[in-house]
DNA sequence: GCCGAAATAT
DNA sequence: AATATTTCGG
């Protein structure tokens, strides 16, 4: 969401995050609904778009209109993280047993999961820094020691300032 | 370009 | 407050 449309930093990063719309605020009922019209078409796999930008000063009428600027093609394949390491699919084949859950297409931007320090995360943490030694106890190397998959250096620089 | 520490940002 | 991300030398 944005206030200003001529802005193209905006557009710019929203598109980079994969975003489908740029919302020019402020949001009025009438967005919504261009929204839930895109989201309900694209579970049906189309691609909505629509651009109806207004810039007209005529508002005199209460609540400006902002509206979508933007539509950015989406894809309805479940966006799976960027490691390199193999997807997996779980097929569940044949009769009706699709995961309720949460499939389809409200996984369009899937973000990093936050890692957090459990005491048992913690602990392995401690353990590989006692097991390395206080003067070698880098990141890296609790990394390696540590050998949590989903860990990343990052994470234990930023837990080790803690 | 990777790394670690520190500084910032979210 | 907890984590993440960026910045800054090396």
């Amino acid at each position: 969401m944005s206030r200003d449309s001529r802005k193209k930093e905006v557009m710019t990063k929203s598109e980079e995050n994969e975003a489908t719309h740029c919302l020019l605020k402020p949001i009025c009922a009438d967005d919504l609904k261009d929204i839930r019209k895109c989201v309900l078409a694209a579970r049906k796999g189309k691609v909505v778009i629509e651009n109806e930008s207004r810039n007209s000063e005529g508002e005199s009428s209460g609540a400006e209109k902002s509206s979508i600027e933007y539509v950015k093609p989406c894809e309805l394949s479940t966006v799976t993280h960027g490691t390199k390491k193999k997807k997996r699919y779980t097929k569940t084949r044949s009769s009706g047993m699709y995961n309720e859950n949460q499939s389809a297409e409200n996984r369009r931007v899937q973000k990093k999961p936050k890692i957090v320090w459990t005491t048992q995360l913690h602990n392995l943490f401690m353990m590989a820094i006692k097991q390395l030694g206080y003067d070698k106890a880098v990141p890296k190397k609790i990394l390696e020691v540590m050998n949590v998959p989903y860990l990343t250096r990052g994470n234990i620089a930023s837990h080790l300032q803690v």
